[in-house]
DNA sequence: TCATATTGACATTATGCATGTCATTTTGAC
DNA sequence: GTCAAAATGACATGCATAATGTCAATATGA
């Protein structure tokens, strides 16, 4: 009976933590791109080119689960910047495919793996099972919720 | 050194979904307000004052970390909306108190009590050493990546 | 008393999207 | 090959959630 409050409190708890979590992890981001001449959202660009490769701005949108006028955008910015560029698509002639160029991919492998470098420390302070732990509940927890909001519809 | 890889990876999967995780959370809110009349921001102002009890704009401010110039707007919504109402502050004559109204209140803790059910049955899917091994995790990071972010500063 | 701080009110700006519309292709079914 | 339907880029508009700046009134405290 109060376990069950314990637990639900705790769960209310660890919800909740998920603003300043989003909020700091974007803060770190955003330090991590000083100098760079690039934005957050240019970097997650940059990041999407490269873990899944050229594509096309609305296959990118899908990815980022954003709206495609958006990501438009994003892209626009970063192909000003120089770290893409369009190349022709065989598939689509009205939509170029996006994809990093030397500078941009040379960018990006730098950015992640500072990045990378800050997980690796952070993680010297827990153990391999609790990390695996909290990523298994914090999954299994947006798939209820969102299973949640999704019957109301 | 391939586990050291496995940790940083998973850490950098548990901090990615905070965006998703929040997204999820805040949209079940939305939908537990339907038919309330209250917004999102005017449930907050409620949940602070049910919660840490009366007060005035500046001071739920700091709570919520927020501007006090957008705490006044959330808060004169919720002054117009009748669930909450003026004191005279003894303290300040200028910056009334802020307190539930009868109708306030009954509204917050039967909001709150609704969500803390929707809580209590996704915990039947996690065990309790679980969740608190989350929220460990997660308040963990969090520190982390603050720490981090003030460094630079 | 009087300099300083606090507060409410108001204005402006920024960010991160969603949504709508349009003209121009492009595609796919026939 | 034709043609309706879909996809795409470009542009406009709107909205929530703030941050920031300013001002005048008032309150505080030395």
């Amino acid at each position: 009976m109060h376990n069950v409050n314990m637990k639900a409190e705790q769960l209310h708890q660890l919800i909740w933590m998920s603003r300043p979590l989003m909020q700091a992890a974007e803060s770190c981001v955003e330090d991590g791109l000083a100098g760079t001449n690039l934005t957050v959202r240019m970097r997650a660009v940059l990041e999407i080119l490269h873990k899944y490769g050229e594509q096309t701005v609305p296959e990118l949108a899908a990815r980022l689960e954003i709206q495609r006028q958006y990501v438009q955008i994003m892209c626009n910015e970063t192909l000003a910047s120089g770290f893409i560029e369009q190349r022709a698509n065989p598939r689509h002639k009205r939509s170029p495919i996006l994809a990093l160029t030397n500078q941009g991919s040379t960018l990006i492998e730098d950015i992640l793996s500072n990045e990378m470098q800050i997980m690796q420390e952070m993680s010297e302070g827990l153990s391999t099972e609790d990390i695996a732990t909290a990523l298994k509940v914090v999954l299994f927890v947006v798939d209820g919720l969102k299973k949640r909001a999704g019957e109301r519809k």
